[in-house]
Parts: structure tokens; sequence; C-alpha cells
DNA sequence: AATATACTATTTATAATATAATTATAAATA
DNA sequence: TATTTATAATTATATTATAAATAGTATATT
């Protein structure tokens, strides 16, 4: 169990939680009882506990008498907890998992770049513009393009002003992040990527609400469609 | 402290939930210690500390020795866990979270209609018939029009067969929960309602995606019309 | 005066132990 | 066969003790 900075009950929750999300401990199965966690991982009853009351909360298990601890099914599962998306990095999602992620930015982002043209305040522009200066220093290699990516789109969430977009940072900051697994980790914003970026800048910047927003989904589409192009590649060579 | 059929540690994560939600106890400011939390609720460190634990680990508060217990920002609050979002209807939301909801509800209805008329399986569509059936039962008084339109919509985000899409259910069950506070409770659904509803059907049935996602986006922006609407002519009272 | 250091008190973190409540399963009974 | 009762497994709650973390204060140092 790596303790990293955090306290035993955290650092439980952390073991516990990915090893569900990876799926080594599955669906309606069982997990140790309290009294085995305790002897497994040499803590007491009160952090084992505390831990197991973490994952409830998180929708991840549930635990009652005589029953033991149980993985509640997956619908349960608070997947837009930034811990759970965590988890979900770690266990090397797929291509299929990929898409999932892609096809809720795509609901996302379009509709978040509207409404930052409509409701951004003046501070909330100058972040994102921010944010797209960083994405040309990464063009030029002189700033981390995943980075620059994440935030670039997060601000225009943030600009939103919607707390329910704000909350969904953490998934698109992920989103980015399985991307990347299944691009080139190094390779630099290209001049047509930053472009893309810039349209949707300059569309919220004049507050053209629907301008931005199309802006945005012209992007995602192409995304989205790369990854269904990969995935009928891969399952016509599977058959 | 309402009991219910919950536990203690369940029965104190609600009363502070809500409390916070409320706004009872604000962003940035301290609850209760430990101790004075066993006091006033006359109940166990061990229960007590558990129900901390929880409500940490939906983004609530934080927890450290000396500094105590504390609200986090919003922007750290879980706001699709069902819990929460229970929270917030018992909160009584006002008209700009009601015009949240539904910009988040456009953001992700459309596509998920669009989604399922890919992806739905023949069972999935059965699903959405049937709620579709009560809604049209509903017009007629026969059925809860309430519990109808949860099933129709929560339906066909079923239908999408993405796992983030899903765990949208609750947000939709509440939004259209929080929907109704502002609209006449025992009001039959009418024929154009119904016949909106019938559209996305019949265009998710047929595998008609587009069409799917263009009735299901008609209907919410004439939703968020009604509410910016209002939103205006309230601020104008007001002036 | 400004800065660093050590001290102190507050609060949570962890552990250990005891007992109660819940409930799935098995056994007994009608 | 169906119903009830008993048993055992497991979590729920309570209590107590000690450790660790840390904000704030006091002291010492430069």
């Amino acid at each position: 169990m790596q303790s990293g900075h955090r306290n035993l009950t955290q650092q439980l929750v952390h073991e516990l939680g990915k090893d569900i999300l990876q799926g080594k401990y599955k669906v309606g199965n069982k997990l140790p009882s309290e009294a085995d966690l305790c002897a497994q991982y040499d803590i007491s009853r009160t952090a084992t506990r505390e831990a197991v009351k973490m994952l409830t909360a998180k929708g991840l298990i549930s635990s009652r008498p005589r029953q033991g601890i149980k993985v509640l099914d997956s619908k349960h599962w608070n997947l837009f907890d930034v811990e759970v998306l965590n988890w979900i990095l770690i266990g090397k999602p797929d291509l299929y998992m990929l898409r999932h992620f892609l096809q809720l930015r795509l609901s996302i982002e379009p509709e978040a770049a509207y409404l930052a043209a409509q409701y951004a305040k003046d501070s909330d522009i100058e972040l994102i513009r921010n944010a797209l200066a960083r994405m040309k220093s990464a063009e030029d290699g002189y700033d981390d393009t995943l980075e620059a990516d994440i935030e670039f789109h997060t601000s225009i969430l943030g600009a939103s002003n919607n707390p329910f977009f704000i909350q969904l940072k953490n998934f698109i900051e992920i989103a980015l992040q399985v991307n990347l697994r299944f691009t080139n980790r190094f390779k630099a914003i290209t001049i047509d990527e930053y472009q893309a970026h810039a349209d949707i800048f300059d569309n919220i910047a004049n507050r053209n609400p629907q301008a931005a927003h199309d802006a945005s989904l012209k992007t995602q589409k192409i995304t989205v469609g790369l990854v269904n192009d990969a995935i009928t590649e891969l399952e016509e060579k599977k058959g």
C-alpha cells in the first residue's frame, strides 16, 4: 500500500477503489470482511471502516451486517468523482471507454462554449485567453501540451458560470489524459489544432454563442469520428 | 434528526449534507468539531467520524487536525451524487438553479437521444416505448405525470449505453422535480407535450440519430427559453 | 524590527475492546 | 411443503486511550 502523504484511511480508499475500477473485485462480488481487511492491510478497524464508508459514499460498495461488503452495480458509481475518474485512468481504459469519454465531451463542450459566450465575465475571458497563449507556447515546444490543453478546455467550463458544467472539469481533464494514451504523448500541437482552439476562443470573446458552439462541435465531431474509425478497424481485424 | 430506516451514520450524513446545501454552514466556515457533533446529536465518535468521512468523500468538507471540519468550496462538491442532488432539491432551488439544471439537460439529452438511436438494444427501445405509453396514460389522468416523465427521459439515457450518460439519470430525475416546483404540480400532460416526446421516441426507434437529436433539442430549447423569459421578467421587476 | 525557532493547546487520526443489531442460512416444527 | 425458530456471521455503535498533525503564541536570534 503506497503511503504518499495521505492518512491510512485515504490510502485504503485508494487501494480498494483502484481494485474495484480495475475489476479485481467484480460487480456483485464480496470484498474481504472488515476483519479480513484489517488483517490484510494491518490497520485498525477504525481506519478500515472509515475507508469502507468513503467508498460507500462514492457509490462503489454497500456494506450490511451478515451480507458483508459488496461491489455495487456500476450504475451507482459516482463516475464524476475526481478520485473515481483517476481510478478509471489508472485502470488503462480501452478504446470503447475513450469513445464514452468523447461522446460526453461532444455533448458538453459545445454548449459550455455557448454559455461562456453568453455569461463569461471579463476575468473568465482572460483565463481562456491565457490558456490559449499557453497552447501557442506548447506549439513551439515551450510549454506542456497536455497541461495547456486541459487549462483551455476547463477554463471554458468555468466561464459557463454554471456549477454543473464547472463540476465536469474533472471529467474533461481525465478525458484529455485518456485521449493522450492513444495518441503520441510527445507530439506538439499542430497549427490546425491551435487554430481550431483559437476559433472557439474568438467566438466566445466576441460574445457569439452559436458560432462558439459550432466551432467547438466541429472539433469534437472530428475526434469522435477518428475513434469510431479506429474501433471499426479494430473490430474488422478481430472479425 | 429524522431516523427513517437508516443507521446513525447515514442519518447524520443526511442532516449535515442538507445543512451544507441549504447554506446553514457556509463555504469556508467551520462545522462543529467531532466532539461537539457527538454532543449535539448524542451519538458516538465512531458514528460521527464515519459521517464526516462520507461527506468528505462527496467533496463537501475537509477535516484536518487542529483545523477542524470545514465546508469546501462548491467547485469540489459532487453535484452528480444522488444524495447531493436530493439535498439541492430539499434546499428549495430558485429560478437560477432551475436554469442551471435546464442548461445541462439541453446539453445532455439531445446527444443521449442521438446515441440511443445509434446504440440502443431492442430491449432499450421497449423500455422507452413503455415510458411513452405511461405518458399517454398520464395525459388521460391514469398515471403519474412526473414519474412517467422521469421514466421516459432516463430510459433514453439508459439506451445510450454510455456509462457517463447513464450516471446522469439522477441528475435528470432531480432536474424534472425542480422543474415541477415552478409549474403546476397537478397539470396533466398536454397533447403537444406528448407529441414532442413521441417524436423523439419514433426517431430513436427508427434509428435516425440526427432527427432524434433535433427533436429533443427543440423541446429543450423551448423550456430554457421559458425560464430565461421568467428570469428576465423577474429582474425587470426588481430593477 | 524582522525572522526563525520552539512551545502549547486544539483537533483529528489511529488503535483496541466490548457489546448490540442485523440478517442470511440452517434447523426445527407444523 | 411451508412456516417458524435458532444459529452464526458480519457490520453498527459505543467507549477509552494514545498518537499525530498543526494553527497560533511565545521566545529567541539576527
